[in-house]
DNA sequence: TACAATACTTGACACAGTGTCAAGTTGACA
DNA sequence: TGTCAACTTGACACTGTGTCAAGTATTGTA
């Protein structure tokens, strides 16, 4: 583990982190990642044991450098159901195009890979338990919707701050980050809220 | 254009549709289905230039099998806005499944495939129009939401509506069929009737 | 009945991308 | 000077798609 080998690694972090952001949804292959680190495709399996490891890695990686966890985290500090709500759609929507790169690769790759639908999977239970907490806190104020249980509206939550909806709206729709934050605001007060 | 030639294109689709429908989002290959039509490999390509148009073509023999078009156009015949937009969520809410196995394998193909892109983006153009139809309905009944214009509305329908979110909510969230057409009901009139 | 066309089979191969292996190089540190 | 770790080089196995050429089998038709 010298210092060396250190700077290798993250080079190839970087590497990845760049050209999935610029890759505009086309498949990086390890040839790719390689070239741009300024390594051998092989040296890259000393690294990382196989393509998934390396996405995975790479995710822990983004948010090491944006510290994403702690804005997520912040949205706790929200005093009412209603604030934290708005807090959380707010802080999530702007971490999704942070990792928007990262997380289709790794979402494409679920499909063959076990190893990547696992690590998507724990990063989406996470953000599940982030919804979770708002919701109940909108609960024991009595101001959820009559519509939903908690766990439903937990759920739903969770489903409707989804990557993909934000690829939806924003790349094929052509809303802004600001409009997609501001009107998702809404529908959750509008869903949600008593 | 014999009749046996019919009958081996008919039975490639449906071994097509019939391994997806079982695959449990498991890639399908061409070897697999060629086995289940009793064909070989080289034969598929006799029928289907490729992967893509195989699947593209499937998505049409699906719709003749389950007169899907019809249904969903049925949803014209209600008489208000909000009915309306009850009917087309519950119409296609209840579409998707029928669709779910080609669908995902399209939707995994996207990042490979460029046809295969165009196919499943000429489908959800299709939705786009039938959610608009809903909007605007209640638009012109003045009863859309202030909160959204029908641009907005129409693309927030159009995105609540995805794939993608049923995929979330049914099988990974384990929510019946039943209970998500009736909670995307109650979440479309929270979000969109004034 | 013979022939020709059509549908399909057989067996081979090219190509891309992942992952592996063995042997060689290079630089740092002791 | 020697040794260890990090990396390179060149080769190869494997999977899946798509292609090609030659052969067979069935059907329709002159």
């Amino acid at each position: 583990m010298s210092s060396a080998s250190l700077k290798t690694r993250k080079r190839i972090l970087q590497a990845t982190i760049h050209l999935l952001e610029a890759s505009d949804g086309r498949v990086v292959r390890m040839t790719d990642i390689a070239k741009k680190a300024s390594i051998t495709r092989q040296a890259l399996y000393l690294h990382f044991k196989t393509r998934a490891e390396l996405l995975i890695q790479t995710t822990y990686y983004l948010d090491e450098i944006y510290g994403s966890e702690a804005r997520l985290m912040q949205s706790r500090a929200a005093k009412t159901g209603a604030k934290r709500l708005d807090a959380y759609v707010e802080a999530w929507g702007n971490y999704i195009p942070e990792i928007y790169g990262v997380a289709k690769a790794l979402i494409a790759m679920s499909d063959t890979d076990e190893a990547a639908v696992k690590a998507w999977k724990k990063r989406m239970q996470d953000m599940h338990e982030g919804c979770a907490a708002a919701i109940n806190m909108l609960d024991h104020e009595r101001r959820l919707s009559p519509n939903f249980t908690p766990e439903q509206a937990t759920d739903f939550l969770w489903c409707l701050l989804s990557v993909q909806n934000w690829e939806h709206l924003t790349i094929e729709c052509g809303w802004s980050q600001s409009q997609y934050i501001e009107k998702y605001k809404t529908l959750a007060q509008a869903a949600f809220i008593n």
